[in-house]
DNA sequence: AAATTTTATGTTGTCGACATTATTGACATA
DNA sequence: TATGTCAATAATGTCGACAACATAAAATTT
């Protein structure tokens, strides 16, 4: 593990979780590497406790594994935790779409109909996926928050923490650009019409089409 | 809070976390009391630094809640948050029926089919609420185990610690437990059949239909 | 007597120190 | 060279003590 050695110092509790969340979903800290707590209490300026509880965070959020005496790790996803990852995925985001739908008008949807419409060729043209995945995160949060389900929220917070790296690989496959727009229309679309069974089985084919993509190029993704 | 004055001595970290469990969904620790460091670590004959984690960990498990220099306590289950767990039951519950029927023969069902086949006939006539609430639960697990996905059945147990009070006190709203068994049959049935998507629609529809009834008689049930 | 401040007590938050368990590296032996 | 043993080091697990905060009780003021 490379310490850092700079000791920043004197950081809040909940500041220093953001950065050490974002540092493993980002990759900064790769799968597998060790998380020690006296290298984190001293860049951070915390003392080892904290920074223990922290790791305990990290866990019960998925993203750290602890092994009894012999630390944390930041956790690895093989492919069998992926795709039982996007099991869940799938009827869970059937769920927020099904919900959002019934909690919303069409008006809550205005920006993002329009951003999934014309400006997409843009994007599409131009191959920006970094413009593409914000717009899909836009999404996606949206759908979340309109849902109203606390309890839901938590469980997609700990998958979308996991998926955020392998979405990044999964719209350079082929294709994958192309149909990922226009599956996340139609579903828009369901939407805005008022149709929350129509939205829940469009975002499970979504997420299904997804699958089946990762699993043709499944050398490729991990 | 009632103080328990007995100091039982050097349990294990996974023992008493098991005991704390418990005694929440049994509802001996009555939703919104008081869990206080000092007193679990004096009657388990633990370090309050110990108790402390414990609680961490029921927190992160959605049994506790906890207030900056406040403390723990049990978490209430309010009405919303109870139709928000009920939701995501439905879709859990109906991916569980349907990986479970992907995975397994007849073979993994034959005490479960015999079990709500005749057999629940005399339960039913006798009325053995506790009988009854055995076999769901062996049935779930048996799901669950069989669905052999472990993400998901890390959300499975958060919902279930908290569903097992409310289980209790559906069963004896009017025709419940008459439905319940038919519904249970047929998803079982459908499982064994090895129709994994009808068992999905199955079990999401027995939930639905439970939810139907809790609404109706909301006000015995929280 | 009511309201406000002060004091006292109980509880959580934080830290440093020590004990226990892994890991590493040096050394010896086959 | 390879392997096994043992010491040295590093990291985690655990604990008790003190500080900060919240609550309840007492005292003071109006």
């Amino acid at each position: 593990m490379a310490a850092r050695p700079k000791a920043k110092k004197r950081m809040d509790r909940a500041q220093v979780l953001d950065i050490l969340r974002n540092r493993i979903i980002e990759g900064e800290y790769p799968p597998g590497s060790k998380l020690i707590e006296n290298n984190l209490a001293g860049e951070f300026g915390i003392s080892r406790q904290m920074a223990r509880e922290l790791l305990q965070e990290l866990k019960s959020r998925g993203l750290v594994q602890k092994e009894p005496n012999k630390g944390a790790t930041v956790r690895r996803m093989d492919l069998k935790t992926l795709f039982e990852i996007m099991d869940l995925r799938e009827v869970i985001e059937g769920l927020a779409a099904r919900l959002a739908t019934q909690n919303s008008t069409a008006a809550d949807w205005l920006d993002l109909v329009e951003a999934f419409g014309e400006r997409m060729d843009d994007i599409i043209r131009k191959k920006d996926f970094e413009e593409y995945l914000g717009l899909v995160n836009r999404f996606q949060d949206r759908m979340l928050k309109l849902a109203g389900n606390s309890e839901m929220s938590l469980v997609a917070d700990r998958i979308y923490a996991k998926m955020l790296i392998i979405q990044r690989r999964l719209i350079l496959l082929p294709g994958r650009l192309q149909v990922g727009i226009k599956e996340h229309r139609d579903v828009i679309q369901a939407i805005v019409a008022g149709d929350p069974e129509k939205a829940e089985e469009l975002k499970r084919n979504n997420i299904r089409s997804a699958v089946t993509t990762m699993k043709k190029y499944q050398k490729m993704i991990i």
